[in-house]
DNA sequence: ATAGCGAGTACCAAAATAGAACCCAGTCGT
DNA sequence: ACGACTGGGTTCTATTTTGGTACTCGCTAT
């Protein structure tokens, strides 16, 4: 097997890998990229966290075309991530707020935007993510409570949650 | 973690506020999610992580199809994430790897695969991400390094990197 | 010489996206 | 009472992006 390469050690990141040609492959990821890996649903989140909470005001807000935007709300409504809400009677108004599980993906947010500043800014950050009740820079990353310790990608493993299949191994020669 | 999950604090998340209607909110999450916010280009890297380097076995692996892989390679390669290398002169044969940039993502693929894990999952999680060193389930999240402390979505707060408007900001008000 | 590999392209059909206009229920100003 | 307005969409068409299969091209090993 091609285990201990010189890459990084997230290398079993879906767990198996060998399928009997089934698509059951569409493993918790890809099913998270289906339901906000596409240029819109993410910068809906992030202006839903700025407060954005009707319909037009996501329109303006992004310059989303409206059907998209329809598309994308019914999407993340179906996914929980946000929910309808009606914020008014009268004449019948909804809008859409997040769930806690779309509250949830800050931490992806907050990766994408940091990468982005750190690796994309043209010139320098645009913004800067701080805690606010002291106002220092935020960081980022992982660590272990066991350890108690943080540590980079590289020191990442992926398992399943019982067994261990084996890696992926396309032995060619 | 995330207490008072419907007023979340990350609502200026990108530095305007009072929205001033122009369209240079291409913004960096906007570059990033152009670069990499795809159904593909997320399990690209992914793929890449595992160890993945070569067109077909990209191909293979993702069951992408080949235009788009090769898109979407040229994509991150221009992009910084990825680079083209050539790994053998005879017949000359190219293969892509991540750049270090490509490795900087980690974090937000971390954050989605954990979301989609704790969200999304069918039954019980199927991978779960340890610190390799000891095997214990890595927590990922913010910290502070001026507080020592660690702290969810709700503490953190978008700042512009010098406080200094940028004129082209404020020109409306 | 021919079969095969690796890394793509070419071509076409199907789907998603963008943009603008339109709809509908209710409400407000006059 | 009547038209304009508001909020939250839908319909329509044009364009772009995807997906799928087949093919090419340079090279090598048989």
């Amino acid at each position: 097997m091609n285990a201990a390469t010189n890459t990084p050690q997230l290398e079993d990141l879906h767990h198996g890998g060998v399928h009997d040609g089934v698509h059951d492959d569409a493993t918790t990821l890809e099913r998270t990229l289906k339901l906000v890996g596409d240029r819109w649903s993410i910068l809906i989140i992030r202006a839903a966290l700025r407060g954005i909470r009707r319909f037009d005001d996501f329109a303006d807000d992004l310059g989303i075309a409206r059907p998209i935007l329809t598309k994308r709300l019914q999407r993340l409504v179906a996914g929980g991530v946000m929910a309808k809400e009606r914020y008014q009677e009268r004449p019948p108004r909804y809008d859409y707020r997040l769930t806690p599980a779309g509250v949830a993906l800050s931490p992806a947010l907050v990766a994408l935007i940091k990468w982005g500043e750190h690796h994309l800014a043209d010139g320098s950050a645009e913004i800067v993510l701080v805690h606010a009740p002291c106002g220092t820079e935020l960081e980022q990353g992982f660590w272990c409570t066991h350890c108690a310790t943080t540590f980079g990608p590289t020191a990442i493993r992926a398992l399943p949650p019982v067994a261990t299949p084996t890696a992926r191994d396309r032995t060619k020669s």
